[in-house]
DNA sequence: CCCAAATGATCAAACGTTTGATGAAAAAGA
DNA sequence: TCTTTTTCATCAAACGTTTGATCATTTGGG
């Protein structure tokens, strides 16, 4: 155990997590250290895949990461209602109502009545958004390419079998959902 | 393999990553299907941890998780130069530059140029600040271990060096960080 | 010493997100 | 059938973040 007690000036968003840590063990006895560690981590490593692929991939070209999470699962799954899309790209409805003024403005999607249902939405890609996600997904799934080459094919299985599992976990933990 | 080709209107949160994984190495040739499943399994996971941190530690408390993690950094790390807080929090200069309006407004710290470059911002936690920071720091540990539960220690010690070895990793692949 | 370049911070506009409220349509109950 | 409740979507205000521009201060080169 490195008892690393960097002065403030030379932390850098590796270092301190480390420095947290340890610091934390020593003047609080009550944490728990490896529960911080662990998400400290987990935070850490996932906000740089973010701040990468969103700022090589998606906003050099107009789009942003949410907004491709949408036009990309109406592409894989095809038209839908609105409350689907928002289910599975993880996002409120309140929420994909904003991100949906956008695509739509940009002649990405279009949003219709349901006819079955006058209050549900149905979502559908327009040419332009079915011309413009493969591309975009190529450059995105290259970007994690390289990501997933720190990696041995093992380890990068085992990191998704741990993650399934801490998500798995979640409903022991009682956590809160999006609604 | 389950070739799971569920309708799109039975699809999840969850069960999306396997149905995207799946739809797009039949559809698409050349896509690399493991690196497709790790990132996209990441960004869900720790998407869900931080969607119950935030919504059941910080936001009922009136505070944010980066604002959080930035009277987290000058708890443990004492007054330090702005500089420094947003390279340790994550954060750009110019976010961090909003967020402390936000963070002085509400009396948790204070922002004063330095004596030795007037162009640099020194930071310091108020009483207030200094005052509310452990019990939230305490209320946040604590829905950390019951995420960390989850997983056998063992497990955690290893999910921590999979993440590390992703972000050493980051180095080759060229990643951009914030400026 | 003076001027050009680099550095620290802020601002402005656009965007996505959250919570809480409102409106409209459908479902459930009496 | 009529009323109450639930569901779907949107809106409004507040917030944090991004990129690109601006301003002030400091550093470094002639």
């Amino acid at each position: 155990m490195t008892h690393n007690t960097a002065p403030p000036d030379e932390l850098t968003f590796w270092s301190f997590v480390d420095y947290a840590v340890h610091k934390a063990e020593r003047e609080l006895p009550t944490v728990n250290a490896e529960a911080m560690r662990m998400v400290l981590t987990l935070n850490r490593a996932t906000s740089m895949v973010v701040y990468d692929l969103e700022s090589t991939v998606h906003r050099p070209r107009g789009w942003t990461w949410p907004g491709f999470r949408v036009l990309f699962a109406l592409w894989l799954a095809g038209p839908m209602e609105a409350k689907t899309t928002a289910e599975i790209s993880g996002m409120s409805r309140a929420a994909l109502s904003a991100l949906l003024n956008t695509l739509e403005r940009d002649g990405l999607l279009t949003r219709e009545r349901a006819v079955h249902d006058r209050r549900a939405l149905q979502l559908s890609l327009t040419e332009a958004g079915y011309g413009a996600i493969l591309g975009v997904f190529r450059a995105h799934n290259r970007r994690e390419s390289a990501w997933a080459e720190a990696l041995e094919p093992e380890e990068r299985r085992e990191l998704v079998r741990l993650l399934n599992k801490l998500m798995a976990g979640s409903t022991d933990a009682q956590a809160k959902f999006r609604s």
